[in-house]
DNA sequence: ATCAGTGTACTAGTTCACTAATACACTGAT
DNA sequence: ATCAGTGTATTAGTGAACTAGTACACTGAT
């Protein structure tokens, strides 16, 4: 998988690379146990110094996205595709919630709250396109 | 009006500001023509330096919530200029892009999270009555 | 044991958002 | 004209985020 960074684009280095590999790991591109390239490898790949891979790799690995070892090398974890519907909707409930308390306050009826919804998805841009289920054969 | 200020909450104290004024012109505590405390009668409230009060003035001017003028003061914009409808839906914006935020890292698809949103509206029960007559929705 | 390759830790420099200090400019009343 | 009160502009200090430089520590193969 081949990463690129925009130096010149706001968002820092190290979150580009956060959010390629998390888009690589939704689409399938990047599939459960896979290695990623050394800290060193695509620092060397992305001219830019090996702490901020490492940061990207640090943080991806809080995420739970990857698990990294000592001269071992990062690879992709394999839990991820693991979760299942109704726990993740379980984790966003407060936050609906939220969105339901605070929309009465301000007098907003549900359908405009939809409706923003729905705006705010567009303006967010595309999704990462989700990998349909028979390809599995990994982790 | 009164406001409420969080030092150590990592939100910028000007934000707070931003948040609380729009918040009130949303909610009606604040209505269209209404006087502002100066920014220096502020900046004494909250203790913090006039320059931040005026950051959050100017900023709101921009956002087309109040207008201001040299000598005048402050003011709480007319509806003509932007109505309290509109404004409300900006002031939930940001609790709906972090649901979408969270939403997608989650991979929940969009449709779930609308169906969520409908089944917590439920689970909160029935609205309150909407206020009779005092609410003019121009523009 | 050695070595090349891996992630990790510590330190420092740079940039930028945020806040403050100070001075300036306008308005309306006296 | 003066003055108190208003918003505005300029400059500077502070701190956190970000990136880089450098050194350390672990792993597996030779």
């Amino acid at each position: 998988m081949r990463l690129y960074i925009s130096p010149t684009d706001g968002v820092p280095i190290y979150m580009q690379i956060i959010q390629q590999i998390r888009r690589g790991v939704a689409t399938g591109e990047l599939v459960p146990g896979e290695e990623l390239p050394s800290i060193r490898a695509l620092a060397d790949q992305l001219v830019v110094n090996p702490n901020t891979v490492a940061r990207a790799y640090r943080d991806l690995e809080t995420a739970g996205v990857v698990t990294s070892s000592r001269g071992m090398g990062t690879y992709v974890a394999d839990t991820n595709v693991k979760s299942v519907k109704s726990e993740r909707k379980e984790v966003l409930t407060p936050t609906v919630d939220s969105l339901i308390v605070e929309s009465r306050q301000l007098r907003v009826p549900l359908s405009e709250v939809i409706d923003l919804v729905k705006d705010r998805e567009l303006a967010h841009g595309p999704r990462a396109e989700a990998e349909k289920g028979s390809e599995v054969d990994r982790g």
